[in-house]
DNA sequence: GTCTATAGGTTGATAGAC
DNA sequence: GTCTATCAACCTATAGAC
């Protein structure tokens, strides 16, 4: 038996997903502590009220917006663990990362940088993106890798972020030429860091 | 006749700098719009009202923070209008740029980067960075450049702020090492920019 | 230069009717 | 699921005494 789908029909999740996209825009635009509950709800046309009911906390609609991110890079993880430790891996590995970034996920990443108040105190939950990076890091530079060598590799697969650092007030700027500019900045990083260790 | 110091006199400019120097702080933890005047006053040891007898309100504290930076900006842009056209300046200019590059400077560039929606209120006033990052990528990259050349130009730049935000959450990175990465990374983008363009 | 006191407004969040 | 009504807490900023 399937269930006759009417087209003016707005499910619960369905509502979810559009107060997530809408406080997206309204987080990157203001800042999330610069955006009221009311922001939100009133750009959504509905109340605050209706908004607590789909969400207990203004944290946890940011804690929804970086889960999804967060599923990402867990996938990016598994990838590198069956991965052969061979020189040429940090490149693909970034190359792979900036693949799976659409622009909805992009703007995911701006948020995440531009809010980092927000983002420490996700730090623990499903929705903590720096410790699944750590987590990369460790992987791919090894253990016994210094500070500076870590923040090599870190910054290889922050290119996204930098890219979009770079186009900050050039409003004009599409996602595809962050993307494309992402990707040059990370291909130039990773062979500089292969290089040096060979 | 020179005026003699006594060493527990504190000037009215003395003052702003110390003001300068917790908001910075205070700002860089918990965000411009996540700080209120009060959490800035007591951890002064002040009241709010002899804040405001400094500063006219609470953007003219995150003004007087940028106000230096630009400064030095301005000054590398002079100093790229005196230097023939050559290749190897985009990489030059961005050692420069990291040497003038303090501790102090250092956090004053990862506040800048943190908050966005201040500093686009600051566009256009003597503490806009945008504007004067805007000013070095036309005098490098050339007013016919696309518009991922201009970002290309603007990333080697951003390795200050790139190696701040890879730094992020790994508290204990030393300023030193940031800067360090930071430098790396200039090098490395700007080889590749002039590679790719010889 | 710093204080007390307060104006005037917004915030995140909740209770309870429909 | 959405509403009206409301709360206590907090905010930036100012007036005026010392």
């Amino acid at each position: 038996m399937t269930v006759k789908e009417g087209e003016s029909r707005r499910s619960g999740a369905e509502t979810r997903e559009e107060i997530l996209r809408v406080a997206l825009d309204l987080f990157t635009e203001k800042g999330f502590e610069g955006t009221s509950t009311r922001d939100i709800s009133t750009a959504l046309g509905i109340t605050k009220s209706a908004l607590y009911y789909h969400f207990p906390s203004k944290e946890a609609i940011a804690s929804g917006l970086m889960r999804r991110r967060r599923q990402d890079l867990d996938e990016l993880v598994a990838w590198i663990r069956e991965q052969p430790r061979e020189p040429g891996l940090v490149g693909a590995a970034a190359q792979r990362w900036l693949d799976a970034v659409t622009p909805q996920g992009l703007r995911g990443l701006r948020f995440a940088h531009a809010n980092q108040p927000v983002m420490r105190r996700l730090a623990g939950t499903d929705a903590d993106l720096r410790s699944g990076f750590t987590e990369v890091v460790d992987l791919l530079a090894g253990p016994a890798a210094g500070e500076v060598e870590r923040l090599q590799v870190r910054m290889v697969f922050d290119t996204a972020s930098a890219a979009l650092l770079a186009a900050r007030g050039t409003e004009s700027t599409s996602d595809d030429d962050v993307l494309a500019a992402a990707r040059w900045a990370a291909r130039a990083l990773a062979e500089a860091y292969e290089a040096a260790r060979r």
